[in-house]
DNA sequence: TCGCAAAATCGAATCGATTCAACCCAACCG
DNA sequence: CGGTTGGGTTGAATCGATTCGATTTTGCGA
């Protein structure tokens, strides 16, 4: 009953104190997880209440080796693709109570590699990760010894925990649809080829085209690098070839605006001379409204599961979590989601 | 030089057998404070090296009092305004090594406290909190001792520090602007109006009628919750009104973009019939390529730099940090930004 | 070679919780 | 009425770093 000395913050030993107990009891009635008396318990609840204390995360932390954290590691959250793969995330770490430690590795190596550091550091319990840097995965994951989920892109064959979207079905049912209109000239603008959701757009594309006994030319298979002026520059290329494509495959959203930007400095008419399938919707995709229908032309695109990417991936790593040895058992550790194909005005059946 | 027991994670303790020095050694070369000689810091390092040993900075946070991490809240990020807000604060924290926990609150105040409170309880050196439940916050504020920076919405006549953009004075000059055309029917819609940002907004505007001697009509000012269906919405009523508007300033992005939808169906011609001006770019402005400028008609916007409150804010409490009484001096607490009006399609003269 | 000041290193306490073995005491049984 | 049982409560060790006063070592001059 001795009142605690004034303090920015208090911690069980002042409560304890001040309700005449044990620090022991006080955490037993912080945690419920021990049968205290219910006159002791209230006792205490009072002092809690008293002082305002709130108990040490990180204390509590350092003791029981858990912080109820996770890290998440994007590449870039301008792309309504990751943001929304960041609000399923969220979603399912709030509601068991976990909170997320996000980090924004730019597409660059060096910064992942500081970021995944400072993750382990702070010993987050696990880490969602779309690397820019997948060779040295396997190695970090490793040697950390901390639970490592992939998102959106992973080694190839890689055998960890992951989900991803089916991005060569993706590449491949949106140049279907444009062949099946009946083009023939089909363009394709890929991104990074070091990341496997280019690489496999583009190997849905080749597919397609294979599929249908068609030539590949190579004027017409562009490398860009996931930003928009690489969209743009392409588009511009691709345009004035001396006989330009008819249809135009673009294999993510920041592209797309800027080869819908060549386009109308060209003054192209879409769907009229040139087809566009881009990749994602140009802004998340979180009001059931979508962008894409207010632009001009409304924009036919492969949409991304990114909410459901996120989602499933931390109830992965939260299943990892909570199985004792950290392991998945032997359920398939790789997911892979569809994406959907959005038809809207800017693909038509070719004009010639 | 004894082998250290094998472990998933070395401790200190480990690395300290290892190069057979103290603990307090080891701490010295980590942390570079004290002098050590050469020939022992190498040992240590080796053994560092040797054992893949990285420091634990949950301990480390318990010991020092401080956990290199910073807390947000925001109430959305599907909006592009909160995602640049967001890069912002990234940027600005990550430069100087700190962490960053994200939540979400979904501008719901039960969330926020709860958000709150955890962020409290791990011992967040500081918060950036776009609240949602403004006359809760001075209480919170005053009983946590953690320093909190306020960002995007404040509370009438705030006292402490925050990071604002002057939206009396963006909707002012967005309303004007209109005035300046010819305009004289002019409509608002409105924000959730317990909102700083929202009510702010609808005073600039209602300056603006009154500075030019107009009228406001009651049927033209709209109450929407920036929520893109009650852009919408309100859109369809203005629009369906015996005397519709011929002008419309929408203070939202997500509400925009409902509106716009709202004229696509009932086929109203914009600038032709109603000039129209939103607030907000409609996808992160993070390329230099706005997609307003892809939208038909091309969005003239009240443009808020959200890098920019982010990064100020950021840094703003980093100051606050640095500064051994965590105040801020006598320096003025509230910063407050310019926004931008990025005139484009989608006003013109009334046709009257 | 010795003494001493300065420099380098060390031991132990500490941060604030959790946890478990030990202990206390009331109730119950024989 | 004494011994046992077992639910409540507690003391002390522990997690892995930092920190500071104490102690040892080093380097230098005499």
């Amino acid at each position: 009953m001795n009142p605690p000395p004034k303090k920015r913050s208090y911690t069980m030993r002042d409560v304890a104190r001040l309700a005449d107990v044990s620090i022991a009891t006080v955490s037993a009635v912080v945690n419920g997880k021990q049968v205290v008396r219910p006159v002791v318990a209230a006792r205490v609840q009072d002092a809690m209440k008293a002082l305002n204390f709130h108990p040490d995360h990180v204390a509590r932390s350092l003791r029981v080796k858990k912080t109820t954290t996770l890290g998440v590691i994007v590449p870039d959250f301008s792309s309504g693709f990751f943001v929304d793969v960041l609000r399923g995330i969220e979603d399912a770490a709030r509601h068991v109570g976990y909170s997320v430690l996000l980090c924004n590795s730019d597409d660059d190596v060096e910064i992942e590699q500081r970021h995944l550091r400072a993750l382990l550091s702070r010993r987050v319990d696990g880490i969602l990760l779309a690397s820019t840097d997948l060779y040295s995965i396997a190695d970090t994951q490793l040697r950390s010894g901390t639970p490592i989920v992939l998102f959106d892109r992973i080694p190839p064959g890689y055998r960890g925990a992951a989900v991803v979207v089916d991005n060569v079905d993706a590449a491949y049912r949106a140049t279907q649809h444009l062949i099946g209109l009946g083009h023939s000239r089909l363009a394709f603008i890929a991104g990074r080829l070091d990341l496997s959701t280019a690489s496999d757009r583009a190997e849905g594309f080749r597919r397609a085209l294979e599929d249908s006994h068609m030539q590949l030319s190579g004027a017409y298979f562009r490398r860009g690098d996931y930003h928009p002026e690489s969209g743009y520059q392409n588009g511009l290329e691709l345009m004035k070839l001396p006989t330009p494509p008819t249809a135009i495959v673009c294999s993510n959203g920041l592209m797309t605006l800027g080869l819908l930007r060549a386009m109308r400095e060209l003054h192209v008419c879409c769907p009229e001379e040139i087809s566009i399938i881009g990749f994602d919707e140009p802004a998340p995709d979180s009001y059931g409204f979508s962008l894409s229908t207010l632009l001009r032309p409304e924009l036919t695109v492969v949409a991304q599961p990114g909410h459901e990417v996120g989602r499933q991936a931390a109830q992965m790593l939260l299943r990892i979590l909570s199985d004792a040895d950290h392991s998945l058992g032997d359920r398939d550790p790789v997911l892979t989601l569809k994406a959907e194909l959005r038809v809207r005005q800017s693909v038509a059946a070719p004009s010639v």
